[in-house]
RNA sequence: GCCGUCUUAGCUCAGUGGUAGAGCACUCGCUUCACACGCGAUAGGUCACAAGUUCAAAUCUUGUAGACGGCACCA
């Protein structure tokens, strides 16, 4: 069979997925074993809003190789994929399309009909990333996707809704909860982020206090929010302001008047040591206003304005610009005592980078105590999930939830989980799985579902059981066969910025509500930096898109770039790692079209390699095929992917690209029968190998392959069609390492490499054959006879005189390996003055080494305290650089 | 403020106590019949800095500097 010169990723990227999903190739179902061990993953769903991103990629990268690999092992494998509802984006989204196509608001076409254009919204765009992943070569089991928003994943919402509230776990109530005004919708804390401001404000306002003379200054960075001071507070324990506890504050630009407490919470040391209170806009406010029984008066509407309750002058101001406003008005009432800058931290939304305004609002929470003490003690019992890197993750994930607080799980949007919820017409809340539930709790009244839905992260938060089919339909759990194969999961992979948001969630709730855990292990990939170091974003402008990179370099050049990253570390992106492993794929399709050359009549025999009367290269290149796979396998049981590509690239390359073939290459140019087969087998197993990581690449290689054949297959996969996918991993063999084989090995490779250094250091040319002396003992002098042809060969030598003394003119280049010494005698075509330089050079060199070892040999301490074997080792490299 | 991570060759990164590694770039030589996305051979690092532990430190401890991340606070 003739392959083209180059690798062409794309024709291989098109012609393997379509069919490797169509065969059911990615379901477990493929898995006849019925003694299989299972194996299961499941996506953390990406945003139907989102396209796919190098996160992602790197992501699914690790999930895929590992879902192969498990796979070819034999495992029952399933990885599940989804996508996730995204509430508020896909909100915006559909908010800003009717905006712009039909000058519309959401409440001009009602609920239902907003719902309905989400839906369409949702079924035309957010399938972007499902098509991406197919690109990719996920081998994700299409047929099991999920939507946060399924009938049978709603359900299991309201069933875990209900269970919650009827726990007692789930509450309502007023509390000052984070505000977007632009979304119009509370937030929670993790949906938060801070952002510095360098130009902030902080105002110092002068309230005048009823009876005396005096006035109290406190300082704000929130000036508006003075309208809604109910108190003033002090600290107990401070003397300026002690006259003045109990007395009234006549709060100016208002007509109110509030009083001066005194509270713990206040540092005399801070600021001028009062403390305006706003109970309603403010939550430490809101603590000292529940302390001393303060009014909490709202000051603003849902959009950051200002409302009656502020104000005549205020109503209908927006938050900033009524700030400004009561700047102006103390100042002109001579209330102002100063303005200073001041470098301030602002809550901002997640999303759109609005201001978050803190606010007292009627919201839904999840009690999380008890949830966070069954997290805490599967963590300190049984040590899951086990975090890789565990350092920092598994510290940052306690530390987090030893501080926990109530989440926020409501959200004033339309798009989501409506909360099962009823009220009549009094406000008496009824919860149930439905309405009519919610109307029999009632007594038959007629009630109104709360019209807010529910954070898309509750939902989240049941994806590795709900995905499996759980739905708790009525008070029985329902157990599906998938729940039962699959949970708990063995591994989430995902990145650090979700594991509160969602890993914990997703922990605590899968506990609480199957008594199982969700994953045993969690690998937290590192982030992809744009090519300036810094995380890419659009605003920087400094993204790299994977499709590009697929289209540049293909997928699995991609895919395996990915995955030689550390686990955990970040990485800053570059095009030159991603064109090492292009090349890479370029070199294994060109050493396969060197082997299938010449390969005619010859099938792929794996008991070709067990013959004991092996050439030394080729009993050499086994022992090598075979702690490779032992250590790829080991590498990939401790999710060390890098290493395993390391080990991969290395021995594709240098073991069999660049030592195997070249020594075999005139055997095999030859036709020699055996050797063809056995260097065709061999790559039959290295393709293996590199599957999970090159899925592409390998289906197109492997298929060309002579002789593959269905008991090429692993043993679950017997009626699967042909496909390296579901051949077996290969495992390694122990006893198929042959140490003395490598040591023979090595020892020529020594050699060659050695003479062609001389070879080159010398200026000789590749034209100008010569005889190679070599010196050693008798063992190695038989191994050097035997291998005379592979030597001469790639030692551009002619001859070789094998002794156990060298016999040489002094006017000889000379080197030394472990196990020989060696030299080229030299016909004077050289020039001697820049030769003695160079030799001078190498001998200061090595002299400061021997003195190094030698002080150390000579150190009493060392010699009795290192173990034996060490000193063994220096001792022999000391006597080497002395025969040097 | 608290907790944590990182700092290794020009670049991007491996390397968790025992002679400093890879790929790319650089230099030299190769149109060698699988591959120039290639082959062969060099050169290039007081492993951020300082002190300590140890026979032995890139690796362990402490401190310093710089980069970054998380959490808290922010009147």
């Amino acid at each position: 069979m003739e392959l083209a010169k180059a690798y062409d990723p794309k024709s291989a990227e098109e012609n393997h997925y379509k069919r490797w999903e169509e065969s059911g190739f990615f379901r477990p179902e493929i898995n006849q074993d019925p003694n299989a061990k299972k194996y299961s993953i499941v996506i953390p769903p990406p945003n139907v809003t989102g396209s796919l991103h190098m996160g992602h990629a790197l992501q699914h990268t690790i999930m895929d190789v590992l879902t192969r690999w498990k796979r070819m092992q034999g495992y029952k494998t399933l990885w599940l994929p989804g996508t996730d509802h995204a509430g508020i984006s896909v909100q915006r989204k559909v908010v800003e399309q009717l905006r712009k196509d039909e000058n519309k608001s959401p409440l001009d076409i009602g609920r239902e009909e907003f719902i309905q254009r989400a839906w369409r919204w949702k079924e035309q765009y957010g399938n972007t990333i499902t098509e991406q992943m197919r690109r990719e070569g996920a081998s994700v089991d299409w047929t099991r996707h999920r939507f946060t928003m399924d009938e049978s994943l709603s359900l299991a919402v309201r069933n875990v809704f209900c269970t919650l509230y009827d726990e007692g776990w789930i509450y309502r109530g007023l509390r000052i909860v984070n505000w977007c005004p632009k979304d119009k919708t509370v937030l929670s804390d993790l949906e938060v982020k801070e952002e510095t401001k360098k130009d902030g404000k902080l105002t110092y306002l002068k309230y005048p206090v009823i009876g005396t003379d005096e006035t109290v200054t406190v300082a704000t960075t929130r000036p508006e929010t003075m309208l809604g001071d109910t108190a003033v507070a002090v600290s107990p324990s401070d003397e300026r302001y002690k006259h003045l506890v109990g007395k009234t504050i006549a709060l100016p630009l208002t007509n109110r008047e509030i009083p001066i407490v005194a509270d713990e919470y206040v540092d005399a040391e801070f600021g001028t040591g009062a403390v305006k209170v706003t109970p309603a806009h403010d939550p430490n406010d809101y603590l000292i206003g529940q302390r001393h029984d303060l009014e909490q008066l709202l000051i603003m509407d849902d959009s950051g304005k200002m409302n009656a309750a502020a104000g005549e002058e205020f109503v209908g101001l927006d938050r900033f610009v009524a700030r400004a406003k009561v700047v102006e008005m103390f100042e002109e009432l001579g209330l102002l005592e100063k303005v200073d800058d001041y470098e301030i931290t602002l809550p901002v939304c997640e999303r759109c980078k609005t201001i978050v305004e803190p606010i007292l609002s009627e919201q839904w929470f999840v009690k999380m105590d008890e949830m966070r003490d069954m997290a805490l003690d599967l963590m300190r019992d049984e040590g899951v999930p086990h975090f890789s890197p565990q350092v920092p993750h598994e510290k940052v994930y306690t530390a987090w939830l030893e501080n926990l607080k109530d989440w926020t799980i409501s959200r004033q949007l339309w798009w989501g989980h409506q909360i099962p919820a009823w009220y009549d017409e009094d406000g008496n809340v009824f919860v149930g799985r439905t309405e009519a539930e919610a109307v029999e709790k009632s007594c038959g009244k007629t009630l109104k579902q709360d019209s807010d839905v529910l954070d898309t992260w509750f939902s989240s938060g049941l994806w590795a059981f709900s995905t499996f089919g759980w739905t708790a339909q009525g008070d029985a759990a329902d157990f599906s066969d998938d729940l039962e194969d699959f949970l708990p999961t063995d591994v989430l992979v995902t990145g650090r910025d979700i594991i509160f948001l969602w890993v914990s969630r997703m922990i605590m709730l899968t506990k609480k509500f199957t008594g199982q855990k969700a994953f045993e292990d969690v690998v937290i990939t590192g982030t992809v930096l744009g090519k300036d170091g810094k995380p890419m974003s659009k605003s920087r402008n400094n993204g790299v898109d994977p499709i590009e990179m697929f289209d540049k370099y293909g997928v699995d050049a991609t895919r395996i770039y990915l995955a030689s990253i550390a686990t955990g570390a970040d990485i800053k992106w570059n095009d030159t790692g991603v064109e090492m492993y292009r090349n890479f794929a370029n070199k294994i399709w060109n050493a396969t079209r060197f082997c299938l050359m010449n390969s005619e009549g010859i099938a792929v025999d794996h008991a070709s390699l067990m013959a004991d009367d092996m050439p030394l290269p080729d009993k050499w290149i086994v022992s090598r095929l075979n702690k490779t796979a032992m250590d790829v396998n080991k590498a990939l049981d401790k999710y060390e992917f890098h290493t395993a590509v390391s080990l991969l690239y290395h021995f594709f390359w240098d073991d069999f690209c660049d030592w195997y073939i070249e020594l075999k290459k005139d055997e095999i140019n030859g036709g020699d029968a055996a050797s063809t087969t056995r260097i065709i087998t061999i790559l039959e197993i290295a393709i293996r190998m590199l599957h999970p990581f090159m899925p592409y690449l390998t289906e197109d290689l492997w298929l060309k392959l002579p002789g593959i054949s269905s008991e090429l297959h692993n043993a679950a996969y017997s009626e699967a069609a042909a496909t390296v996918m579901l051949t077996s991993f290969p495992p390694g063999d122990a006893a198929a390492i042959d140490e003395r084989a490598e040591r023979e090995m090595d020892a020529v490779i020594d050699v060659i490499k050695k003479v062609r250094n001389i070879r080159a250091e010398m200026n000789i040319s590749t034209a100008i054959k010569f005889t190679v002396h070599i010196a050693a003992d008798a063992g190695v002098q038989e191994v050097f006879r035997a291998n005379e042809a592979q030597i001469l060969k790639l030692a551009k030598a002619e001859a070789l005189v094998i002794a156990a003394e060298l016999d040489v003119p002094r006017a000889s280049a000379k080197a030394v390996t472990n196990d020989a010494r060696l030299a080229v005698p030299l016909e004077g075509l050289i020039d001697f003055d820049v030769e003695r330089t160079r030799l001078n050079n190498q001998i200061t060199k090595l002299t400061e080494e021997k003195t190094r070892l030698d002080g150390q040999l000579s150190n009493a301490n060392f010699v009795d305290r290192a173990p034996a074997e060490k000193v063994t080792e220096l001792r022999d490299r000391s006597m080497e650089l002395e025969a040097n």
